[in-house]
DNA sequence: GCAAAAAGTGTCTTTATGCCACTATAAATG
DNA sequence: CATTTATAGTGGCATAAAGACACTTTTTGC
């Protein structure tokens, strides 16, 4: 038999086969807290419960998983996140009650906007500070999936500026330490985060400032390719 | 509809579905060189080409991904690898001609040993010097996992002794650190490597002693949990 | 004007790595 | 058996980046 009569008799659904999602965990900076992005489910299964936003891979629709998962985001949202990377999959035969089941996941980052503009739709979609996450009942194992997460972008406040694509397109320094400490969950030295900031000339001073109560602070942009960028050491430690 | 009415009459098969695979990404050093473990494809599709081992779930004997990612090392090398990281999913139209299939990728490390000993399949597996890999020609996106995989842990290399498990149980401090050389690909100043190690206290001195060619070399073993520690600054830069 | 409060800076200390020369140990050589 | 040689392992100062903390600056609100 040569690859094409192979090709042309295969048909996977004669075997078991476990079914394939895509989730997000989207963050958003506001007031002061990091929020996530949730999903009150209309449908079983996990009816009512929150969960993250996501579905099933539309094969003639979506070219990749990356695909599926910014229009999962775009349809919540109304926009295409500045800030998508791959997290792991979570797969065995108990997470999901229709069967076994496997959801790849992604992370992402945007400014803060009263949501779903867009979405109206079945679901209803809110901001979840994410403090408050711990004493609600999650649907399948999104608590797990947001706790790696979070622990993934904590890391990368050690060593990056990746938080910043959480803030809007123009932010104070200030406010980008803040959402630094509260990731890595302790107050970090101004002078040591605004040298890093300085040293690693990632961010644009855009001329303005923005008064949030006394003396007016430098309003900041990201520059391009600012998420490629690594300290040699991390901050805080 | 209640939940049990929606569970017995969902069946996932009648949505057209992408299929799901696991594949790892094994690395070993062995004579100077870092190994990657491929299988020669003996079937239907990219037939005769190497590839990464991997394959379907079963979904009746595999309790998770993890968990088809460990029988399919195991039947390849007989031991179940001491390190074990997920990797990201990748999934598309393209990269199988059997139709839209995603992959969840692991990367493992292991002592090297001569391999496939209880793998008296129908495919062959071999260590391939990763140096070498440029120039072969991959099955499917093979090619691009290895390289993910290899820069994952190149990262890794930078700051924590991850590595170490691509090594036996015993190695010498000089052999680790050639381990780390390879991958950041540029020479370390020995003396900055070893203070890193002893004051990480991640490692057993066993005592033993081994000769190379002159001054024997004391024999090092991995401590438990040496895994989870991360130094707050990168080696080499 | 003056207090308050957040923005932003000067500068010394501390920590960990970079650098490089030095000593130590065993094998090989003649 | 002394000497060479190669790798193992250490001492110690230089350098880079973060920590600590006091200080100045700018605005608001009384």
């Amino acid at each position: 038999m040569d690859e094409s009569e192979y090709l042309a008799q295969y048909d996977h659904h004669k075997y078991p086969q476990p079914f394939v999602t895509v989730d997000a965990v989207l963050f958003a900076f506001h007031e002061k807290a990091l929020n996530c992005l949730l999903i009150k489910r209309t449908n079983h299964p996990e009816q009512n419960k929150w969960a993250l936003p996501g579905g099933f891979v539309h094969p003639t629709e979506d070219a990749s998983l990356e695909a599926t998962a910014v229009r999962i985001l775009k349809d919540k949202t109304g926009i295409r996140p500045p800030y998508l990377e791959s997290l792991k999959a979570y797969g065995n035969a108990t997470r999901d009650k229709r069967g076994w089941s496997v959801t790849t996941t992604y992370v992402a980052l945007m400014a803060y906007r009263e949501c779903a503009p867009t979405s109206n739709r079945v679901s209803e979609a809110q901001w979840i500070n994410v403090e408050e996450l711990d004493g609600m009942e999650l649907a399948f194992d999104h608590a797990a999936i947001i706790r790696d997460a979070l622990e993934r972008l904590r890391q990368k406040a050690l060593y990056s500026l990746i938080p910043v694509y959480a803030l809007p397109a123009k932010f104070t320094l200030g406010e980008l330490q803040h959402l630094h400490e509260l990731l890595i969950g302790k107050p970090l030295q101004k002078k040591s985060f605004r040298r890093r900031v300085e040293q690693a000339d990632l961010l644009n001073d855009t001329g303005e400032t923005k008064i949030v109560g006394k003396r007016p602070a430098a309003l900041y942009s990201v520059k391009k390719g600012a998420a490629d960028y690594n300290f040699v050491r991390n901050i805080g430690m």
